[in-house]
DNA sequence: TTTCTGGATTTTTTT
DNA sequence: AATCCAGAAA
C-alpha cells in the first residue's frame, strides 16, 4: 500500500487525505480529496506551495528555499526542520494531536542517516504498539531503504524482552522464559495468597496485583518493598509477603511479568557494568515516542540506555510526547517525565509542534475548549489552515439501542451521499462493554464492522489452554500454565491432588512439573492419582518430542489432538463449545501465518509474539473496509475521517469512578480531548438518556465534556425525546451551555428522574405488585435502604427474593 | 472427583 | 446480563 514516491508527495503531511488510513500520518497513497473538506488544495500540486503557505504564515526565513529542496526537509514547516535538524543534544518534541509528529521522527532519523551522525545499528527507536513500530519501520524503509533493517524500532516491552533473552543468564534465568500476562500472574497471586495463609477477603488478589505491579513500575523490588513495609501495617506486611513469594514462584517458573520486563532490564543494566557499556556503545540515538504515557520504570531505562547519568551522555535522546494525551496514569504512567524533561536532561532542546494537518478547525476548537478546562497545563492551541469545516453534530438518544441506531443510520447515509467506505469510520467509547449496542446494529444492518479490543482473542478460555500447552512444551518449570492444563481436559486429577503436589513442590523448593516427577513422595496423596499423573506425563513428554523442530502449527494441531481437547469440546452438548472449535481453528490458521512468515520460526518466537501482541494491533487495515468499534485508550494515534464518539454521560464518560477525583477527571478530560482529535473531517458526538449497566436502566445526564464545547461548534440535531416537565427542570444544574441555537442543548435533562430507583417500603405483610410476578405478599423484609431485600410470595410464581431498590413492584 | 447451583461480582481504561 | 466462585450433592 505505500509508494517509494511517496515522500516526495509531502508524505501525506501537509495534505489531509479523505479516505482510509486509520493512522497518523500514514503513508497512503492519496486520492483527490472530495470537494468542501479539509484537503481541498489539490493534492496533485506541487508540495512546495503547501510549504510556502505554512512559510507565509510562520515568516519563515529567506534560506528556506535552499531547505525546500531537501526531500528530508521538504513540506516541512519551520518548527519540524527545527526538529529534524537539530543535534547535539537532548531534544523534546511536544507534539499536539496530528501535528505530523511520526513524518518528524521518521524523517530526523534519516536525516541523521544521511548527515553522518548515526549508523542504522546505532539507532533504538521506541514505540507504543507494536503496529507503530511496524508502520515505522515502512516508512523509514521508504526514506533509507533497506539499511533500516538494521535498527531497533519495537515498544519497550519488546526491545527489553530482546536484551532480556540474550541476556538471561547473568541474571540467573534461562532465555527460553515464559513471558506471563495479566490473567496468568493473577492465578499465581492468587496461589501465593493461600500459601501464606491470608484471608482473600481482606486482602483481594486482584489488589494485591495492582499493587505489585504499581510497585514494579516504581522499581521497587519484593526486597526492597519488605525492608520498608510498616511492620505495624497488616496490610503492607500482607503485600510484603505475597510479592516475596510471588517473587520466588516467577523465578522458580523461569517466568516473568509484564511489569519485571521493564524493571528487570533496569536492574541488568544496573547491576552489570560491562552489559550496560556494551548497549551504550550500540544505542547512539535513542528515540521515544508517546513520551507522555511512559513509567518511573521506563523513564530510568531510558536515562540508563542513553548514559544520561555518565560525565558525558552516550546517546542522542529525543522524546516526543504531548502532555494533554497523557491517559495512562491508571497504569503507572506519569506526566512529570515529560514536564520535567528540561531539569532532567540538561541543554534539552524543547520544539513545538501546534499546526495540526488533520482536522478541521472546528473538530480543532472543540477539542482546545475541552482540554483547556484542565487546570495546571501549559497552554497550547492547536490550529489548521484547511478550514472550518462542518459543524459538529450532537445527538440525544433515548437508549443505548436508539444512539447505536443513529451511528449505523448516519453511517449508511453517509455512504450513499459522499465518497466513503465503511473503514472511514469509527466508533468510540469508553469501556468494551458499550460495543455490545453498537455491534447489534451493526449485525442487524449487515455492516462490515471490526471490535479491536474487548474480550481478547487471546483471553478467550480455549486460546489460553492451547496456549499454555505450548508453553509448557517451551518451558517445563511454567508451574501457572502447568496447573492450568493439569486437569484440562478433565482426567481425574482433581484439585486435592493438585494441593498436595503443589504442597510437595513448597516443601522442596521445587517447580511444579519436578514435584509431578516425584508424586509418590507426596505425604497424603493416594496411590490411586498416580495412574492420570503418570499418563499426564506421558502426554507432555510426547508432545514435546514432537514438538522437536516441527512448525509451530503442527505442534498446535497435535495438541489439540493428543490431549484430546478437541474431542471433548466436539462430544460437547454446550453450544459455546461450537465457537471454540472455530476460535481454535483460527489460532492454527494464526500459527500457519507465523510459519509462512517466519520459515525458521520457533515455538518460543511464536509465543513471545502473542504474549507481546496488543489490543491495537489488530485494528484493521483501511483498504480492508469494516467500520471500526474501540475504546478511547485504544485509538491513541489513530485518526479516521469520520468519529463517532458516544456515551457522553456523566458515569459512563466520564467514567463513574473518576467522578470523584479531579486528578482522574483531568485524566478522562485528556482522554476526550484524545478522542475528539482522532476525528479528521466530521465528528458526532451522541449521548444516551437512558442506558443499562449491570442489566438495570440508569439516567445519566450529559456529560460535562458537552457542556465545555462552545454551543456555536456543535448543531444538535436530536434533542431528546425526554423533555423535562418545566417544574422539574427548575433543579436541573444551571449550566450556560444548556441552550444551544434554540434547541435544547446539551440536555439538561435532570439527573434527578429516576423510575425503580427510589427505595419502596414495605413491610411483612404487605400486598405488592409485581410488572412480571403479578400480586404478591411480602413475607420478610430485611437489610436497609438501597440494600432493602423483601421476601415476596407471589403464589404459583414462586417465592422471590427482591432488591427494593431495582425490583419494578408497587405497594398497593 | 465431578457436576450442579445459588450467590456474588463485575466494568474502567491496557503494554 | 454474563461470568465466576464456593459449597453441596451425585
Amino acid at each position: 500500500m505505500t509508494s517509494p514516491f511517496d515522500f516526495l508527495n509531502s508524505a501525506s503531511l501537509t495534505m489531509p487525505s479523505t479516505a482510509g488510513a486509520p493512522s497518523e500520518g500514514s503513508a497512503a497513497p492519496e486520492a483527490s480529496p472530495a470537494s468542501g473538506g479539509p484537503g481541498s488544495h489539490a493534492a496533485g500540486s506541487a508540495p512546495a506551495s503547501s510549504a510556502a503557505g505554512a512559510g507565509a504564515r510562520r515568516s519563515r526565513g529567506a534560506d528556506s528555499a535552499a531547505e525546500s529542496s531537501d526531500v528530508l526537509l521538504e513540506g516541512l514547516n519551520p518548527q519540524q526542520v527545527a526538529a529534524v535538524e537539530h543535534s547535539g543534544s537532548p531534544l523534546l518534541i511536544v507534539a499536539g494531536a496530528g501535528s505530523g509528529k511520526t513524518t518528524v521522527l521518521t524523517r530526523r532519523i534519516a536525516y541523521a542517516l544521511r548527515s553522518g551522525r548515526a549508523h542504522p545499528g546505532q539507532v533504538l527507536a521506541i514505540t507504543f504498539t507494536n503496529k507503530a513500530a511496524k508502520e515505522m519501520v515502512e516508512r523509514i524503509t521508504e526514506l533509507v531503504g533497506p539499511a533500516a533493517r538494521g535498527m531497533w524500532i519495537s515498544t519497550f516491552h519488546s526491545a527489553c524482552v530482546r536484551i532480556l533473552r540474550r541476556e538471561a543468564k547473568a541474571l540467573g534465568m534461562k532465555s527460553n522464559f515464559t513471558i506471563y500476562d495479566a490473567q496468568d500472574s493473577l492465578r499465581l497471586i492468587t496461589q501465593c495468597v493461600r500459601e501464606a495463609n491470608l484471608d482473600s477477603k481482606k486482602f483481594t488478589p486482584r489488589s494485591l496485583q495492582h499493587r505489585i505491579s504499581g510497585l514494579k513500575n516504581d522499581l521497587v523490588t519484593a526486597e526492597d518493598y519488605a525492608n520498608r513495609a510498616q511492620e505495624s501495617n497488616p496490610s503492607e506486611q500482607a503485600l510484603a509477603e505475597v510479592y516475596r513469594r510471588y517473587s520466588d514462584r516467577l523465578r522458580l517458573a523461569n517466568a516473568f511479568d509484564f511489569d519485571d520486563l521493564i524493571m528487570e532490564t533496569v536492574h541488568l543494566l544496573g547491576a552489570f557494568e560491562d552489559i550496560a557499556a556494551n548497549y551504550r556503545a550500540r544505542f547512539k540515538h535513542i528515540l521515544v515516542d508517546e513520551y507522555q504515557d511512559t513509567n518511573p520504570a521506563q523513564y530510568q531505562l531510558i536515562r540508563t540506555l542513553a548514559g544520561a547519568d555518565l560525565p558525558e551522555p552516550t546517546a542522542e535522546l529525543t522524546v516526543v510526547g504531548d502532555a494533554d494525551q497523557s491517559i495512562y496514569a491508571f497504569r503507572g504512567a506519569t506526566v512529570r517525565n515529560i514536564v520535567e524533561f528540561e531539569e532532567d536532561f540538561p541543554q534539552a532542546r524543547v520544539i513545538l509542534l501546534e499546526q495540526n494537518y488533520r482536522s478541521t478547525q472546528n473538530i480543532l476548537s472543540a477539542a482546545n475548549a475541552v482540554i483547556s478546562h484542565n487546570d495546571d497545563r501549559k497552554d497550547k492551541r492547536l490550529w489548521t489552515d484547511s478550514g472550518a469545516g462542518e459543524p459538529v453534530t450532537g445527538w440525544v438518544a433515548e437508549s443505548e439501542q436508539a444512539e447505536a441506531q443513529f451511528v449505523v443510520d448516519t453511517i449508511d447515509e453517509l455512504i450513499d451521499r459522499e465518497d466513503l467506505t465503511y473503514g472511514d469510520f469509527a466508533v468510540f467509547y469508553r469501556t468494551n462493554a458499550q460495543s455490545r449496542a453498537v455491534e447489534d446494529a451493526l449485525v442487524r444492518s449487515g455492516m462490515p464492522y471490526k471490535v479491536v479490543g474487548g474480550t481478547r482473542f487471546y483471553e478467550r478460555k480455549e486460546i489460553k489452554d492451547a496456549l499454555a500447552y505450548l508453553r509448557v512444551i517451551a518451558n517445563p518449570d511454567d508451574d501457572v500454565n502447568l496447573r492450568r492444563i493439569l486437569n484440562v481436559p478433565k482426567r481425574s486429577i482433581g484439585d486435592r491432588t493438585e494441593a498436595l503436589v503443589g504442597a510437595l513442590a513448597e516443601r522442596e523448593r521445587i517447580s511444579f512439573n519436578a514435584a509431578l516427577d516425584r508424586a509418590e513422595e507426596a505425604p497424603g496423596l493416594s496411590s490411586r492419582s498416580l495412574g492420570p499423573i503418570s499418563r499426564f506425563r506421558t502426554l507432555v513428554a510426547d508432545l514435546r518430542s514432537t514438538a522437536e523442530g516441527a512448525p509451530v502449527s503442527r505442534i498446535l494441531e497435535s495438541v489439540l489432538e493428543q490431549t484430546g481437547y478437541l474431542a471433548e469440546l466436539h462430544a460437547s452438548t454446550d453450544p459455546q463449545d461450537e465457537s471454540r472449535v472455530d476460535n481454535l481453528a483460527e489460532l492454527v490458521a494464526v500459527a500457519e501465518d507465523f510459519g509462512r512468515a517466519n520459515p525458521n520460526g520457533t515455538l518460543d518466537e511464536f509465543l513471545e509474539q502473542v504474549s507481546l501482541s496488543s489490543d491495537a494491533d489488530q485494528i484493521p487495515d483501511p483498504e480492508v473496509g469494516e467500520v471500526t468499534l474501540m475504546t478511547l485508550h485504544t485509538a491513541k494515534g489513530l485518526e479516521f475521517p469520520v468519529v463517532f464518539l458516544t456515551g457522553l454521560e456523566d458515569g459512563t464518560f466520564p467514567h463513574q469512578r473518576s467522578l470523584s477525583s479531579s486528578t482522574e477527571l483531568a485524566e478522562e478530560r485528556r482522554l476526550a480531548y484524545v478522542g475528539l482529535t482522532r476525528a479528521r473531517r466530521k465528528l458526532y458526538l451522541s449521548r444516551a438518556e437512558t442506558r443499562h449497566t449491570w442489566g438495570q436502566p440508569s439516567y445519566n445526564p450529559p456529560s460535562r465534556f458537552l457542556g465545555e464545547i462552545p454551543d456555536s461548534l456543535v448543531d444538535w440535531a436530536n434533542t431528546g425525546s425526554l423533555t423535562a416537565p418545566a417544574a422539574e427542570r427548575a433543579f436541573a444544574p444551571a449550566r450556560s451551555t444548556a441552550r444551544s441555537g434554540g434547541a435544547g442543548g446539551a440536555g439538561g435533562f435532570p439527573n434527578r428522574i429516576r423510575p425503580n430507583r427510589e427505595v419502596v417500603h414495605v413491610d411483612a405483610g404487605d400486598r405488592v405488585s409485581h410488572d412480571s410476578f403479578g400480586l404478591g405478599t411480602v413475607i420478610e423484609v430485611s437489610g436497609a435502604g438501597d440494600k432493602t431485600i423483601a421476601t415476596v410470595d407471589f403464589g404459583s410464581a414462586g417465592t422471590k427474593r427482591l432488591l427494593m431498590r431495582y425490583a419494578p413492584v408497587e405497594k398497593l
